[in-house]
DNA sequence: AGTTGTCTCCCCATTTATGGGGAGAAGAAA
DNA sequence: TTTCTTCTCCCCATAAATGGGGAGACAACT
């Protein structure tokens, strides 16, 4: 008899754990290995634990998917992981594509996707629920990409540390003559950066930052 | 043999929906009547169908959870409603009980629970998962309630209609001048919102308005 | 040696936002 | 009827944010 596929699934809700178990439970050459229901839960488990495919939530508490995915490249481990992400989350893919992952779920999609994406992935092919896909395209329309090569990204327009530094402390509520004195610079660098920004990030106010810092993943 | 529970179910996450069907077929006094994936759907479901409970998600594409209670109210739909939320939307039980929900179910706590939620439901009673309940402790600690009254609101202060409407529009970045012009009021009015926002949500600024709105699922 | 990027600071001006107050009209609730 | 809430608008003033420009110091890279 074939061995089974390993499956680990984390996630922070358990009634979407329990859907997926369901589901995979369906399928012959697939078993679950076991859950994790936060980031650290998933960390810790990596250290001692091993399985074919990993899939993962992106918004977890107590380390996201991305500082998980972040922890993996660090440490070299080398595990299948299927990003299961909702329709905000598209944006990262390229982030996470470059952090090692192989797959991408959307929660929209119907469980069976998700057989056969631990069947590709398990294959070492990449996979891309049609939701994903779409957004993408949404995402990239007006941007020639070249075969072969890579779209630039349209987010963190690789914002420079100190940019990254003020616009957190913007969406946390704190106002130029603060944030002046936290980082000890003047009020005019501080709106130097504000300026620069508004214009990398292309939204109209300090709003926009903070709206960007969110779903960027920023703070 | 005695007539099953008719149970609704409504989240856009596929996966989760099949999950809970998976969990509620597993119970011989309850079966699914079918489902809706976003607030519209719920809406159309409703004029023309008919269960015994529907189990809401909270946070959907197209008219969110609280719209669509609100829908249900206005059309003196009388239909017991189970909230089905993630732990960012406790703070919202006030604005939710008030509109008509019956009970809260958390998305971390297990699958069995909705059969439990759904029966007490069924008999009239109310049910809180026990995270939600330890959620709203936590929230009302430090406010003495006496027996048999309701904890004044910490948040979410009962923001008016037309405060919200404010408040979406603020955290999508458009200013007062415009806000006026979308709302056909004068700027000063849009202004007085700000102040009053400003001082029942307890913020700092605009970008404090905005991810108030973000946590509170507002826009 | 020259270019490029980042961090730092400044000038100017205008527009927005914030903070305090008051107040009328309409409707709902007590 | 009186009270309360909500929505609407205004006055005042100060603080903050935005938009344009320029510019020096320093490190890294070509």
């Amino acid at each position: 008899m074939k061995k089974k596929i390993q499956v680990h699934v984390a996630d922070d809700h358990k009634i979407l754990i329990e859907g997926i178990i369901a589901v995979i439970n369906t399928d012959d050459d697939i078993e679950i290995e076991g859950y994790s229901l936060t980031g650290k839960e998933v960390i810790d488990w990596a250290e001692k634990h091993r399985a074919d495919i990993l899939i993962l939530d992106i918004n977890m508490p107590h380390y996201d998917g991305i500082e998980v995915l972040k922890f993996f490249k660090l440490k070299k481990i080398n595990l299948k992981v299927i990003i299961l992400s909702s329709y905000d989350d598209v944006k990262l893919v390229e982030e996470m594509l470059s952090l090692g992952a192989s797959g991408f779920l959307s929660k929209d999609s119907a469980g069976e996707h998700i057989i056969n994406a631990i069947k590709a992935v398990h294959e070492g092919e990449q996979y891309f629920s049609d939701t994903i896909k779409n957004n993408l395209l949404k995402l990239y329309t007006g941007q020639k990409v070249k075969a072969g090569e890579r779209p630039e990204s349209t987010i963190a327009h690789s914002l420079t540390e100190r940019e990254v530094e003020v616009l957190k402390l913007i969406a946390q509520e704190y106002n130029s003559p603060e944030i002046a004195d936290l980082l000890n610079i003047s009020q005019s660098t501080v709106d130097t950066y504000r300026k620069s920004l508004l214009k990398k990030t292309n939204v109209k106010n300090a709003v926009g930052l903070a709206m960007y810092a969110v779903k960027n993943k920023i703070i």
